[in-house]
RNA sequence: GGUCCCAUCGUCUAAUGGUUAGGACAUCACCCUUUCACGGUGGUAAUAUGGGUUCGAAUCCCGUUGGGAUCACCA
């Protein structure tokens, strides 16, 4: 049978990267086996909608190549693929259930949390008393208009039991469930119910989630049973951490997949870190493409203790793509972050020497600051004892360093390099005795992207004698 | 609180009864070098804990501890 996923969102604007890590895991569960991704749209929470947040989730699919085989832009032949346009399809199922036994009616107010004198809330399970109430009875009453919902009943006694993909057998005594609210007063579904006629519906073969719906998933497998529904493959997933104590969350403000994008780190690095946050390939291979992964990936391979997102190992992982990327590559994706570089300054030369330095897009900014405007800097920044070089050694050499700079015509890497080495020889000195006052010159700080030459490059001829002239007055 | 789940270097993880417990990030040292990076070499660093089972346990069982989840007309 043809394996079949879905990703199931709730459109509440903000795409969390444990949340992409669960659509990337349902995409390659089922492109590893040839199997069908699905995109649909859980918006039964009238109140949590928030405007424009499917095309945040349409985009961001797009951007890391997850596309998918049936959704709500693309159409399918299981649609419609909105939760909020399937509305009127629950509510026969629901009625349905309740012939079967599997759920009830139930006229009760909605439930209020109870609180102890300690402000701690009582949890104590529910026990409808609707649940009595003659069938009859029950739809002479919701004839006569009163308002109800369709709980689920619970009946059975002892242990109910399941296999999950990565958690392996669980039971839970059915005593420990909840009859929960199937269909809400307002006529729609609640999660629990929509989840699994939608997944029905749809021929889901693989239930991919977080693990937190472990506890639930018996409720789940006994409306599949009443229905006389085949039950889906079950894969839970451990959650994503910020530490050891907290999941991700949007609460926390913690990073979205927006956040880390406008910060510069590419989405292949992002998917390749996240992927083996909670999964590994079992080799010691570690850089992965979106398509290596629907090659090699195996529910096997997943693991079942939580993972924290550490932004260091993703930055690092950044950084490999990056330099990975062709010089053209990265300059195109560069350009926009030297938007406000002087006129004068050869961008492609700068982005040449950015490329091996930066690990995300973002540094670029305070990697090239100096560039603009050379900074006030104090004139101790020539001292240096591993170069050789102090003050005075500056002061000696910058008016030379000026005069074979002025009288090069050619003006690239190799020469100036091959013009200022010739200088030292000549001089008696070592390189960086050259060197080194020539990049304080030309920058003003202490660590720079690339050498002195290099920066000559960057700045062109004319504003590179000008820094130089510059260092000769301020040295006096 | 009841129930369910989890537990290997600081972090991500490998090792499905027999390894000097492996790799990657981070960290430290050294090399390369035109500063800083990149690259290269090497080092520090882990089986939470107590009992079993076994010739042999990170691995299987039980307890303890620590952490997480769940118990909504939210998904």
């Amino acid at each position: 049978m043809k394996v079949r996923t879905r990703f199931a969102p709730s459109p509440t604007g903000y795409m969390h990267i444990g949340n992409l890590r669960t659509a990337l895991y349902e995409y390659l569960i089922a492109k590893a086996q040839g199997g069908d991704f699905l995109l649909r749209i859980e918006d039964t929470d009238q109140k949590r909608y928030v405007e424009g947040a499917t095309d945040i989730i349409y985009n961001t699919l797009k951007m890391v190549g997850m596309n998918w085989d049936e959704g709500p832009d693309i159409g399918g032949d299981f649609g419609p693929y909105v939760q909020s346009e399937r509305k009127d399809l629950y509510a026969p199922y629901a009625h349905k259930l309740v012939e079967l036994g599997g759920a009830h009616y139930c006229f009760c107010a909605e439930r209020e949390k109870e609180v102890d004198e300690d402000g701690n809330e009582i949890i104590c399970k529910f026990e409808d008393p609707c649940k009595k109430i003659p069938l009859e009875e029950a739809r002479a009453r919701i004839a006569a208009g009163e308002p109800y919902v369709i709980r689920q009943t619970i009946n059975q006694t002892g242990k109910s039991k399941y296999e999950d993909k990565v958690y392996g057998i669980i039971e839970i005594d059915y005593d420990e469930l909840d009859e929960g609210v199937l269909l809400k007063t307002d006529g729609f579904p609640t999660y629990n119910f929509a989840n699994v006629i939608d997944d029905h519906l749809m021929g889901i073969t693989h239930v991919v989630r977080g693990s937190e719906y472990l506890p639930s998933t018996p409720k789940y497998n006994l409306m599949y049973d009443t229905f006389g529904w085949e039950r889906p493959i079950y894969v839970h997933l451990p959650p994503v951490m910020k530490d050891a104590q907290h999941k991700l969350s949007k609460r926390n403000g913690d990073a979205s997949f927006q956040d880390l994008l406008a910060k510069g780190y590419l989405p292949e690095a992002i998917i390749n870190y996240i992927a083996l946050l909670g999964w590994n390939p079992g080799t010691e291979e570690e850089i992965f493409s979106i398509k290596d992964l629907e090659k090699i990936f195996s529910v096997e391979r997943l693991n079942k203790s939580p993972a924290i997102f550490d932004i260091v190992k993703l930055t690092w992982m950044n950084g490999v793509y990056i330099r990975n990327l062709s010089g053209e590559e990265f300059y195109r994706l560069a350009e926009p972050y030297l938007a406000d570089m002087p006129a004068n300054v050869d961008k492609r030369a700068l982005a040449a020497v950015l490329q091996p330095r930066v690990e995300t897009l973002g540094q670029i900014k305070e990697q090239t600051d100096f560039i603009k405007e050379l900074p006030d800097y104090a004139v101790d920044l020539y001292v240096n004892k591993k170069m050789k070089t102090d003050i005075e050694v500056a002061k000696a050499v910058l008016p030379e360093i000026k005069e074979v700079l002025f009288k090069q015509s050619e003006w690239n890497n190799d020469a100036l390099f091959a013009a200022l080495k010739s200088l030292a020889e000549t001089k008696g000195l070592k390189n960086g005795q050259i060197l080194y006052p020539a990049r304080i010159a030309l920058s003003g700080k202490e660590t720079t992207p690339g050498g002195a030459t290099e920066l000559a490059v960057v700045l062109g001829k004319e504003e590179s004698l000008n820094r130089i002239e510059q260092a000769i007055v301020k040295l006096g």
